[in-house]
DNA sequence: GTTCGCACCTGAGCGC
DNA sequence: TGCGCTCAGGTGCGAA
């Protein structure tokens, strides 16, 4: 379940094993995994094919790869990708079979490795899109609206924690809403929320500025524990563009460790049923808000 | 304008 | 063995 460490982990991946190579070939082996190309298949296609890609940016879980060339009509356009729930971008050596779950293909002018779209669940998808007038970074238009993520430099606290505060929502929600803070999905949601001992239905009009502030602290705390051993691994659906997984599953406090004991007072950790998932939490340390 | 709830999607795991 | 159900959850969109 790629989050910002995993989506991280994936860029610079992206830059290391594709910058600065020319596209000699797109397949699109299910129309799905391009649906927010507003063109359909064909127009996404030939949009890339011919193009150089650049270096790989990434807000929140979204990546984007600027495109030069061959025409100057691709100037100004990126390859847009969101990994979804089952998403991987894999760098892979053309006599390697093709995945069961391979959604796009590119290959190269240079006929080394290839890159590789592989979705099982296509949450995910790939575009080719325009970017923003005048923006430095490229960022394309349609995730102009995603908030910078806790591991952006131009990440501004202080207004965080006073829109965080100026929510009529709960603090859960808030934390997964991608235009307040991006990056934040329900593992690291649940990470962040017991290290700062709030439980996930708390109001967040009743949080203090310290509070807000401390479980800033924390989530990017624990974001930056996960990216250091390459993010989190349950099983084969997060990997980075080798194919490798990541390690920090190992150390979660929270999340899917329903009936363990809580790492500071031993309670067991219990599993909510919220919004049409789950919450994990411990009971003693996060305490349940009183109705008001 | 803001908040909320649901559909989308596939495969694993489970009970019958 | 096979069927049906539940669960996993990020995003976008319509409803309230």
């Amino acid at each position: 379940m790629p989050e910002l460490p995993e989506v991280e982990v994936v860029r610079r991946g992206l830059a290391n094993w594709v910058a600065g190579r020319t596209v000699a070939d797109v397949q699109v082996l299910h129309p799905r995994a391009v649906r927010r190309q507003p063109a359909g298949p064909a127009d996404f296609t030939a949009r890339l094919t011919g193009t150089t890609l650049g270096a790989a940016q990434r807000r929140g879980k979204y990546l984007w790869v600027p495109l030069a060339g061959p025409g100057p009509e691709a100037g100004g356009f990126s390859l847009i990708g969101h990994l979804g729930m089952s998403g991987q971008l894999l760098v892979q050596d053309p006599s390697v079979p093709d995945e069961t779950h391979l959604r796009v293909r590119l290959r190269f002018t240079d006929g080394g490795r290839e890159l590789r779209f592989v979705d099982q669940r296509t949450f995910g998808g790939l575009a080719v899109e325009e970017a923003e007038d005048g923006d430095p970074e490229g960022t394309p238009v349609s995730i102009a609206h995603i908030a910078r993520d806790p591991l952006d430099r131009r990440f501004d606290d202080e207004a965080f924690v006073r829109a965080l505060r100026a929510k009529r929502t709960t603090v859960k929600r808030a934390l997964l809403d991608q235009t307040l803070i991006s990056g934040v999905g329900n593992i690291y949601a649940d990470e962040a929320l017991w290290r700062a001992k709030l439980h996930f239905e708390r109001p967040t009009a009743t949080l203090t500025h310290a509070q807000g502030a401390l479980l800033l602290a924390h989530a990017r705390e624990v974001m930056n524990a996960a990216l250091a051993v390459g993010g989190t691994s349950f099983d084969s659906l997060y990997v980075n563009v080798n194919g490798e997984s990541g390690y920090f599953s190992r150390d979660l406090d929270a999340y899917g460790r329903e009936g363990e004991p809580c790492g500071r007072c031993a309670t067991p950790i219990r599993r909510a049923a919220w919004m049409n998932r789950s919450s994990y939490f411990c009971p003693r340390c996060q305490r349940i808000p009183r109705p008001r």
